[in-house]
DNA sequence: TTGAAAATGAAAATCATTTTCATTTTATGC
DNA sequence: GCATAAAATGAAAATGATTTTCATTTTCAA
């Protein structure tokens, strides 16, 4: 664990969800760290391969990545405004639990979103 | 639904599963269909938008398609090798209709996706 | 038949990510 | 402290999927 992880987590640690390498990038620049591009992708892949984090996808094939362990949280969005809602998920973790054991998965994560029109729009 | 259109459905049918757009495109040049790669990607968008295809990402971030099947299913996904099993998905409707409901939400839709590795891997 | 709209595809552009490679930092042995 | 090998760093180039551009071709209705 060199100090680029450190300051890799450290950021993690603030956004408190998933974020890709490019944005953390300008969070450290923002936040005044020297650290370039190529070293947040390093660390990334570092951290990833020793289980600190956990790497997904986003829907254009972008990569996340977030504290493992770090509870998520899910969002209901308006399609006409872009508001978004912090919502319980429990029910889907459970989902999430019990068709990975139906099926024989193991490691398993997951992702769900709601959209619709809320009240104002 | 152009002709275009037709081949790319026609190669998805003959590979019954997840194949990404360069694949597509090499499978369509091996069996002598004169398409480019860029009408390849503009039939795959059309068919995607239109519900006749399905898109989700490989681990390393490449869109994979495939022909979806009538009924809204969600997918469990190996991370590692990407084969896929349809599962049931109840548990999110419910959710789904619960939050919409506390927020006030209407139209509502959601997304679901289940990543692991699986019993092979 | 004709003209507008849609489709096509080669080449260029885009963009996240990885690789290269020369330089700097860190750690280790003396 | 000093020398030196190993690890880390980052700028720039390379990569590879995907998208955009744009000139050309095809389709189709009037």
């Amino acid at each position: 664990m060199n100090k680029s992880e450190v300051k890799v987590i450290a950021v993690l640690e603030r956004v408190g969800g998933f974020a890709s390498a490019q944005e953390l990038y300008q969070l450290l620049q923002q936040s005044g760290e020297s650290i370039g591009l190529t070293t947040v992708y390093r660390a990334l892949q570092s951290l990833v391969s020793d289980k600190i984090v956990d790497q997904l996808r986003r829907e254009d094939g972008e990569a996340i990545y977030r504290l493992c362990g770090d509870s998520h949280h899910h969002h209901l969005v308006c399609k006409q405004c872009g508001s978004t809602v912090e919502i319980e998920g429990s029910a889907i973790e459970r989902w999430t639990k019990a068709m990975a054991e139906e099926h024989g998965f193991r490691e398993v994560g997951h992702t769900a979103e709601i959209f619709g029109i809320c009240p104002k729009c």
